[in-house]
DNA sequence: ACCTTGTATTTTGTATACAGAATTTTCAAA
DNA sequence: TTTGAAAATTCTGTATACAAAATACAAGGT
């Protein structure tokens, strides 16, 4: 997760199995639109596409269905999962709790230098603002999330947190919203960092829970 | 989940794949110790005592990967998971902030007929710890934890709370403590059944994160 | 025309076969 | 005895084959 930092990385060559491969694949071709909430998911298609057999694809299938991103329907075949609104929102109030809780557990548990990162990525994120660029500003802000979880030392807040971001990264990529959205977004995400860097969790929990509840504000209107 | 409820119920027949049925025959036997955690799922073992090919075995092993329940490593078998004290707190740790907001929620959102569901269960489970009846009281307990999270209203609260009572079965069974614990556990249901009628969230709230830090007590030392 | 019923086609679920890794065993040499 | 390499065996990963179910389609009856 952190490459630049100086913990002994496993030098594992990591052999990925064909069924992670295709899970992951599908889940970007989810996110990516290309297969969108809703449809069918033809297994037939896809599997000449992708180049593999069934059984490695049914496999991730089923991953991908655990993780709840894709509904099968006994011998009715899979469906990319369509998230309605009460949904979204469910999502949303329960990682806004699980990012007010890491962040005032990282306050407490998180070092200098962890702290310091977080505020370089911060000004990464700026100078993608500055630029209006999108893309890499989105991404960098998935990981400004996920790393502040991960400071909380918390390793089940994080497997959830990440899930949650997973589930609702297509909806959020489609509805980034208005320029006003994404001042803001950028002001909390200013006010986090200062909260974090003076190890006020109360604070920096605050402004989580309301950064997300922002949220969303932003993505509503896109469902 | 309220058989004795009026709603409609489906006359839909269920028909379960053999993979999900695979999958609750193996999540019963890692709760029930059949399974330890740590030690290795023979396939070939597993498979023709549940009289059933590759295919949907190796399905459902994935899905309880996904879950957490098992861990699969590539080209070298699967594992039960064995939790570390530190995972154990993590879970508990999100557990008690989810149940804390279920809490809260359920006072804002759940009927009064539900709320005298809740208190109707309580009396029950007051009844077998009377007779010091552990199991059914155990499973009791589950079903409360669960009902109270669905009254949250919160689909995704439900689910992950689902998931890591799932992840605890096993250790919580195991670990289910003293007389002294358990009589404090019931006073604290107590509180709680008492919150939930005065739908004083904040209390209500207050008295699930204690519940659940006291559990981490109750369970600690079996690790 | 529309519903019904039976048939063909497609799709899903499960079993099995095969190939390539990993593990275990064997056996010879230090 | 211990060590190491090679062979044998056992497991895992993937492909494919077959069966059962669902869907689509067509013909016949109302």
């Amino acid at each position: 997760m952190d490459q630049t930092s100086t913990a002994p990385m496993s030098l594992q060559i990591k052999k990925e199995t064909l069924h992670d491969q295709v899970a992951n694949r599908i889940r970007d071709l989810i996110i990516e639109g290309y297969l969108e909430p809703g449809s069918r998911i033809d297994e037939t298609e896809l599997i000449d596409q992708l180049g593999v057999s069934r059984t490695p694809f049914r496999e991730a299938l089923r991953t991908l269905a655990a993780e709840g991103l894709v509904v099968i329907r006994p011998t009715r075949g899979s469906v990319v999962r369509k998230l309605s609104g009460a949904d979204v929102f469910s999502m949303l109030e329960v990682l806004g709790h699980l990012e007010k809780l890491a962040g005032i557990t990282a306050c407490e548990r998180a070092s200098d230098a962890q702290i310091a990162g977080m505020r370089a990525l911060h000004e990464e994120m700026i100078a993608h603002y500055r630029n209006r660029d999108r893309l890499p500003y989105y991404k960098l802000n998935q990981e400004f999330h996920s790393r502040l979880a991960a400071l909380s030392g918390n390793e089940t807040l994080q497997e959830i947190q990440q899930n949650i971001q997973g589930r609702l990264k297509r909806i959020r990529f489609v509805g980034n919203g208005s320029p006003e959205f994404w001042a803001a977004a950028v002001a909390e995400h200013d006010e986090m960092i200062a909260a974090l860097e003076a190890r006020d969790g109360d604070t920096l929990g605050e402004v989580m829970a309301r950064h997300l509840s922002r949220t969303w504000d932003r993505v509503k209107d896109s469902l």
